[in-house]
DNA sequence: CATAAAATATACAGTAGTGTACACTATGGT
DNA sequence: ACCATAGTGTACACTACTGTATATTTTATG
């Protein structure tokens, strides 16, 4: 009577391929496109299967909101937390999560932002995770030398920064972001970054830069 | 046969009485609650009147676009060219924007963000409103003797930590909001605010800094 | 105060979605 | 090979919305 983990069984549908498709939709167009009949097209299988894996559309939601706060908040949050020589080796890690998707889902990001205009649970998240975030990169500051307020607005300015990047929706060559990255840490830190510390950054993202580096 | 221009008439309804409840229920709850029936019931009219103001749903929302376009880039373009001896009071003047609303409608702003994922149109117009902005503040910083890419990331943290706080919907009172601008002043521009130049900004946005300043 | 226009309401027809009841089919374990 | 059950499909009842045709009421104005 209950859903089974099933993985790679023959049956078409799957818990997982509701909830893969619901992403799809989230992100694509937002909350209010994550519809039952629209995703049953999409999955070529009969809406009412859905109701086989969950109890309704709000315990899909759910489950969406679930996947969202594992990901985001921690992601950032242990960026913050490794280990850095100087503030701005510091920053270049959290630079990691806004072109890593492993790290930090943008869209998805976005997505939930929108959704908490309509729902006051999300809303809530949101808040939660704001400040969670927030905290992390202030300590990340204090940690090294930054007295607490200066910390805490360096913080927030970098993570503003990023939220509106998030909500531009900025579709950039990795070039052209890289070549703003020292530019981006001086503003941050009041300090130019290493070029040791730059290649390092520019290596772990597969990134050569172009003659006279 | 077409709807007139009613100011002050005894009619319960008119053209600006549904856009006004339109632009409410965007900006609480975004572009898919602009629905015509429950605009009817919080107008307490039938549903129906609406179709004499309107041809149909769609004619209502780009009314809204419409109203968004000439409201807050229009706003925030004059302040980057408002009269400024030094960056910093430059600056000030774009936060004149942050802090009143007749200069640019923050809410809006993130609720025309939320419907661009939903609309082609909407996301054309974002994209156009978010290059015209940036290049506005871009000038800004050029005409302060900034060269043309320090010029254009400085406009871009600007600009992209503003988005931030919209998108992060941040409530705070005055007095903190206050307490950070000399510090947002010198991330910025990499120079802190004159005395005389922050007791201007507070004097223009109605506050007394308490005790010592 | 009659009347045309402006505004509103009623009634109807349609679409897109939700969720439930129940019948059907495919799968895997024994 | 059988059969319980995981998964799928069909049919129905319901809700919330859009838009049109047409009647009715209000209002301003001669």
């Amino acid at each position: 009577m209950q859903p089974t983990d099933n993985h790679d069984t023959k049956w078409r549908g799957s818990r997982d391929a509701w909830l893969d498709a619901a992403f799809e939709l989230l992100l694509e167009s937002g909350v209010d496109s994550v519809k039952i009949l629209p995703l049953a097209k999409r999955l070529n299988v009969s809406r009412t299967s859905f109701y086989w894996f969950f109890k309704d559309r709000e315990a899909l939601l759910s489950a969406l909101i679930e996947r969202w706060r594992e990901k985001n908040t921690q992601g950032l949050v242990r960026q913050t937390e490794a280990y850095a020589e100087s503030i701005a080796e510091a920053i270049l890690n959290v630079f990691d999560c806004w072109l890593d998707p492993g790290l930090f889902d943008s869209q998805l990001e976005f997505a939930m932002r929108s959704w908490a205009l309509q729902s006051d649970e999300v809303s809530r998240e949101i808040d939660a995770a704001d400040e969670a975030r927030i905290e992390a990169l202030t300590r990340m500051f204090v940690t090294h030398g930054y007295d607490t307020l200066a910390a805490n607005v360096r913080a927030r300015t970098i993570y503003l920064t990023q939220i509106g990047y998030i909500s531009m929706k900025t579709q950039e060559a990795l070039e052209v972001r890289m070549r703003r990255i020292p530019a981006y840490v001086e503003i941050f830190t009041g300090q130019a970054p290493q070029p040791r510390e730059l290649q390092r950054f520019h290596a772990r993202h597969g990134y050569a830069p172009a003659e006279g580096s």
